[in-house]
DNA sequence: CTGAAAGCGCTTACAG
DNA sequence: CTGAAAGCGCTTACAG
């Protein structure tokens, strides 16, 4: 005899006031409640997930897939915890737990998501890593799953998603190295088939648009992750006939090589150059002279995930809750990798020191 | 009507033969196995999990906790991420899931994990970020569930674990600093309660013991993950009366910020001063002079954790089964940060282009 | 080789 | 406020 039945024959209650004194619900005496709560935690009793996910029909879990391919793997793991934990904060507010589904890198993401649905493991879905045209979306409001997206795609706007604020950093970004003076700026977009990177680029455009400036897509650039992706952008960057006198990072990690590549080419950046990053990465936090870039709260990140999945998982069906789509602000760390656009003859010493 | 009944007033048959089929089990003519696997196909069906877990006891799902708290996390980069993919490729086999289970930083380790066990949430558990003498895995024995740790303890021999071969690293290491007339050589080890940097050291003083030399606790020095915990280190180590010519790194980020202050104590690393690290991370992959460091299949450590957990899922009691520990081999990738000791007036030229 | 039936441990209308 | 009972969708001895 264990489980729930356990308890009810040590209290000589039956099972359903077990039940509904465990799970908090009304019409039970409240004397009933706290002997049953009493004895549940003296016995050590906890409820068996599985018959309660049959008997209910719900799991009591939120997944979150991410993506274990290296190609697409645009954040490492600190990136991911941190917003997992604002996911947890949030969501043991209601009782729920966070189970973290990795698709493995063989595996087909759209096959993966498909057999964790259909077995029924999670009650609301976290994507991340979002294409421009992502079938699991499509897939999700199909299976009227609730499910929220960490990145939006160009497509579809019916569906509730959390970003970063790439139109603010846009603005903020564009807006200071126009007020520096510069005219020509570079962008780094990212590889592959994530969606950020246009949503940055489109942002971007957007703002040079504002200034009156032509945008000129011989100045996107793609890059990878790494610190040597940086180091390849220099050259055809400032090698061109008209270079830019500044460049918007993707990937802060690139900004070493970058650095690296201009001080071989006998150029500063923050003198010669001026870098902007997106997201103060803790790799580059000590890169000298500092990379002027924007912090976020990934903690806060998390959190408005798991807000904008809530009201869909507890509230009534998917389709009758208000879509939630929320752009994370992100905050300007102004350091040394940006200044006035320059002539090489013309350096201001001040700025070498950070003013 | 749906699930297995479904399929089996399609079929005329009883649902456990539906089960029998799905399941591969022995004694189902072949013919009504194929006809069965086709309208499965053919309708879409997938099983219940949770219905599953309740009538058999086994959830299909393995689970790897580990901890947000990031005072305690002490692999930046993508380490999980390589893990994760690892263990999959080996449970994928046997027709198991990984979730993975991330402890949230305020809540307590022990209390966590105590919840997802009773529950009966996985089968099996993988455990990572290991102290040395951790209450889990004492909790894990006791309540006889299948796991294995990643990483191991000081105290505990008695369970299976997979850890990277400290002992392999140490040995490689201190002798080839000692046959560059290396003598002092200092070590870094983390903060915090987890147990690797104490394998380490103990694995270095052992080396050192090998050649006859002493070890000093003076020249043991604790490090947080980032680049300024490189800086910082610098100065204590160097300003000592009778300083050391190489260091261990525990972590290769901070090799980053010992660069930068050698050099601003007018040191060059691999010529005035050795530094030798633990992990080839991506983040340092592009320092100058090249980080000689030690290289590891995080793929290889998923999979000989899977491998170490699954003879007691799949097998018979957890306590009959054997004992699996398992150090993953480092290999050397030799760079440009170690030298043969010398006086600052004694430069080698040849070393400064790598030689 | 197949079917009928019990049972896994809960939840939840329905009576009382 | 509590109990008796059905049922969630499977698996698995047990008969046949």
């Amino acid at each position: 005899m264990r489980g729930i039945s356990r308890l009810a024959r040590e209290l000589k209650l039956s099972s359903g006031t077990i039940s509904r004194a465990l799970n908090n619900k009304s019409g039970v005496n409240p004397e009933t409640r706290r002997k049953v709560l009493a004895a549940a935690e003296r016995l050590g009793y906890e409820p068996n997930q599985a018959a309660r996910t049959l008997a209910s029909g719900r799991t009591g879990s939120i997944g979150f897939m991410i993506d274990l391919d290296r190609d697409s793997v645009s954040n490492g793991d600190s990136f991911f915890m941190g917003v997992f934990d604002g996911v947890q904060t949030e969501l043991a507010l209601h009782d729920l737990d966070l189970l973290v589904l990795p698709c493995p890198s063989r595996q087909d993401k759209f096959a993966y998501l498909d057999k964790m649905i259909s077995r029924q493991q999670v009650d609301g879905m976290i994507l991340s890593e979002i294409e421009s045209d992502d079938a699991r979306i499509d897939y999700l409001k199909e299976a009227g799953v609730p499910f929220v997206t960490l990145g939006r795609t160009t497509s579809n706007q019916h569906y509730s998603w959390v970003d970063l604020d790439f139109e603010g950093v846009a603005q903020v970004a564009v807006d200071r190295l126009v007020s520096l003076g510069h005219r020509r700026i570079a962008i780094t977009v990212p590889f592959g088939k994530v969606n950020f990177g246009r949503v940055f680029k489109t942002a971007f455009a957007e703002r040079l648009a504002f200034h009156g400036l032509e945008f000129d897509s011989q100045l996107v650039f793609q890059t990878g992750i790494g610190e040597e992706d940086g180091y390849h952008l220099v050259d055809p960057m400032i090698d061109r006939p008209d270079p830019p006198t500044a460049v918007l990072l993707i990937f802060d990690a690139t900004a070493i090589g970058i650095y690296r590549r201009l001080s071989e080419r006998d150029l500063a950046p923050g003198t010669d150059f001026s870098v902007i990053g997106l997201r103060d990465e803790a790799s580059v936090r000590y890169l000298r002279p500092g990379l002027t870039s924007f912090d976020v709260s990934l903690h806060d990140v998390g959190r408005e995930l798991a807000r904008a999945l809530l009201p869909q998982v507890s509230g009534g069906a998917p389709a009758m809750v208000d879509l939630i789509q929320v752009k994370v602000p992100m905050e300007l760390k102004a350091r040394q990798s940006d200044c006035p656009v320059a002539s090489r003859a013309i350096r201001d010493p001040l700025l070498l020191n950070g003013g």
